[in-house]
DNA sequence: GTCTATAGAAAGATAGAC
DNA sequence: GTCTATCTTTCTATAGAC
């Protein structure tokens, strides 16, 4: 049998990421076959173990990406000066940021359970990496005297949760525009710290 | 070979239901075997089929049951008058229940899914059941000018996540106690609603 | 009610042809 | 770089002994 196409090496890793990605999100880690990625890409299962040492490496790989990017992202945000002017601009970008890219983001929070020990570590400190962004926003503002936060690492993941959560619900194209969802949930932030 | 225990049918099913529910909690619902489960009940791989017609009838009713007694446990709490009185009823009985059993709710949020289609309605409803209680409490607020709420869904949603996220990073005997937790939330969810 | 045994399908990963 | 072919393991579920 002759083979479908050439050389694509540099095209197919990406595909082999993106295929996974989109169905480890839609069906779950475990329940996605090498083969159903495979196909997805539009290979044989064999080959894509040129672009992976193993399955658990694809995931991985998946989730520190994903982290990576969105430290990068929110390092690269226009930086402010007053707390509740910090926090509006962390609201409005977590919420912008993650319904962007809605399967990354589940597959960073719903597979953590199927990460080896070791690379679960990894994984937690980038997580936490960026929960602190949040948590120094907190003990800054709480500090001044702006935020009433009796616990800045409880508030902290309240908040996040909270913002997380928009990716549960929300449809594109729905009653909601995103603009109008980021400001009340920028508003409902607002209040919940007393600023 | 000899069995090892006599007939246990109606101390067994049970057991089937809890090392089910423990095990989908830890690992995933794909990624847990029945061979797993038979052997932390104590039982045959194939022995397990009298308890239940397959592995995916085990996830629905593990969810099943949990959102039915949710909804009764939240029903059977003693009924409040004035909004502010019902959302913190609401906000404390949340976060105790769900501490309460970490693993059943984290199944039924993570692994909706690997539902059938026809069980992630059924499941679905019950979940829009009891949302749509928080739901009432604040439309209530809203329409006594009581709460500042320009998206009653939104905030239902909003403010569940918020709570429900208590489970993903508290520790029982850790650094706060669950009354304190209780506390501290219910502030953010009341001020997060401008009550 | 639980066991052993096994059918039958499918998984992750590898080897070697082209 | 991708293919076919396959090794080895493991899975869900069933059948029938006890």
């Amino acid at each position: 049998m002759a083979r479908k196409k050439g050389s694509h090496s540099t095209i197919t890793g990406p595909l082999v990421h993106q295929a996974a990605q989109r169905l480890f999100a839609r069906h779950g880690f475990a329940a996605v076959t090498m083969r159903q990625i495979a196909t997805e890409v539009g290979v044989q299962a064999g080959a894509l173990y040129l672009y992976t040492p193993d399955k658990q490496t694809l995931l991985f790989e998946l989730m520190r990406v994903h982290l990576n990017e969105l430290l990068a992202a929110w390092q690269a945000q226009p930086k402010q000066r007053a707390p509740q002017d910090r926090l509006e601009a962390f609201s409005r970008f977590h919420i912008r940021y993650h319904l962007d890219r809605p399967d990354a983001v589940f597959i960073a929070y719903m597979e953590l359970r199927n990460l080896t020990s070791d690379n679960f570590s990894q994984i937690e400190k980038l997580r936490h990496a960026y929960e602190d962004q949040l948590e120094n926003i907190l003990a800054d503002g709480q500090a001044a005297g702006q935020f009433k936060v009796p616990d800045t690492r409880l508030a902290t993941m309240a908040i996040i949760a909270m913002l997380t959560g928009v990716n549960t619900w929300y449809c594109e194209g729905g009653r909601l525009s995103r603009d109008r969802v980021e400001r009340i949930y920028w508003n409902m932030v607002r209040r919940s710290v007393g600023a």
